[in-house]
DNA sequence: TACAACACGTGAAGC
DNA sequence: TGCTTCACGTGTTGT
C-alpha cells in the first residue's frame, strides 16, 4: 500500500465513525422525544418543534399547578427554603413562625432540637411534611419563661431574635444531606411508567 | 437566457429556499430547546441529549409530585373522573360519596342539584374545590326519608343506586362546556414568566 | 409544483 | 490526536 492509499484508508475509516457517532447521537435525542411524547397526554403525530412547544406548556402547567396547591397545603417544595414570621398565641405572647423547607435527613431533627435548645427557645407546635426526599418543617417558637423574647411591646427583640433564629436554622437548611437514612418515612412515590 | 440557464437558476433559487426553510426549522426547535433549559433548574451548559433526559425526569417528577398531593387533598385532576363509593353515616343509614372532576361550568351545581333531586336524593354534605378551570366535588347523597336506598342490608339496592348516581353524573362530567363563565371564583394562577 | 418535515453525512470548534 | 457536539445544506417522502 502506498503512503496515499493508507491516508485514503484512515480517512475512510475516520469518516465511517464520525457518521455513525453522529447517528447515534440522533439516535439518543430522537428516543428522549419519543419518551417525551409518551409522558404528555394527547400528543401523537405532532412535528418535533410542535412537541416541544407543548412539553413547555405542560412544564409550565403542572409548575403552577404544584405551586397552587402549595399555597394551599404545606407540602414540600424542591428548592430549599427558609421564611419566619412573627406571630403571637392566644395570651399576647410573641410567638415566631419557621417555615424551612430541605432535603430529608437522618440529623435533621437533631439539629433543630438541640439549635433551638442551645437558643434556649420553646417549640410550642411542629408540623413536619416529607414529600418524596424533600422534608417541610414549620416550627412555632417562643422563649423560655423570662426569656427575653417573652417580652412583649418590643419590636427590636423581636427582630433580634428573627434573625438569631434565620441564621441558626439557615445553616441547618444549608447542611448537605451526608446520605445517611432520613429521619422521616417517605410517602411513597407513584410508579413512573 | 437559454433554458438551460432558467432552469439552474431556478433550481438555485429552489435550494436556497429550502436551506433556509431548513435553517428556520432548526432555530424553532433550538429557541424551544432554549426555553425547556430555562424552565429546568440547574441546566446550564448540558448538550441537547441529555438536557431532553433531564426534562424527561423532570415531567416525571412533577407529574408524580402532583398525583402525590392529589391522594392528600382532595384537588382537582387534569383528567375527568368519577367514582363511587358506599359508606354509612353516624346512625348506619347508607351514604353514597360521589367524587367527580371535571371542567368547571356556570350551570354545573344547577346540573348537579336538579339531577340529585329527580332522583330523589340528599346531599348530606359536598367538598368542592377548584383549581385553575377544574373543578372536583365530593358529594355525599343519601336517599329522602323512606327512600329506598335507606334501607339498610340490601347490598343489591346500594348496588342499584350506585349505578343509577353513576350514569346520572356521568352524563354531567361528559357535558361539555360551553363557555360560559364558571360557577366558582378560580384560584389566581402563578404567572408564567 | 411547491411546501413541510425528517434523516443523513460532513466541516468546524472544543476538550 | 481522537472523540463529541453542533449547524449546515441536501436528498427524500408525504401532502
Amino acid at each position: 500500500m502506498t503512503g496515499q492509499q493508507i491516508a485514503d484508508a484512515k480517512a475512510i475509516a475516520a469518516s465511517k465513525s464520525h457518521s455513525e457517532a453522529e447517528r447515534r447521537r440522533r439516535e439518543r435525542i430522537n428516543n428522549h422525544l419519543t419518551k417525551l411524547r409518551s409522558l404528555l397526554p394527547n400528543t401523537t403525530k405532532t412535528d418535533k418543534a410542535s412537541l416541544l412547544a407543548e412539553v413547555i406548556e405542560h412544564v409550565k402547567e403542572l409548575k403552577s399547578q404544584t405551586s397552587i396547591i402549595a399555597e394551599k397545603v404545606p407540602v414540600p417544595s424542591e428548592i430549599d427554603e427558609l421564611t419566619i414570621d412573627n406571630t403571637s398565641d392566644d395570651e399576647g405572647r410573641i410567638v415566631i413562625r419557621a417555615s424551612l423547607c430541605c432535603e430529608d435527613r437522618s440529623d435533621l431533627l437533631q439539629d433543630l432540637i438541640k439549635t433551638l435548645k442551645r437558643l434556649r427557645l420553646r417549640t410550642l407546635k411542629a408540623e413536619i411534611t416529607t414529600l418524596g426526599r424533600r422534608v417541610r418543617n414549620v416550627l412555632f417558637v417562643t422563649g423560655e419563661d423570662h426569656h427575653s423574647i417573652s417580652i412583649h411591646d418590643n419590636q427590636q427583640m423581636v427582630n433580634h431574635w428573627r434573625n438569631v433564629i434565620e441564621e441558626a436554622l439557615k445553616t441547618i437548611v444549608e447542611k448537605t444531606n451526608n446520605g445517611d437514612d432520613y429521619s422521616f418515612a417517605s410517602i411513597k412515590r407513584q410508579k413512573n411508567k
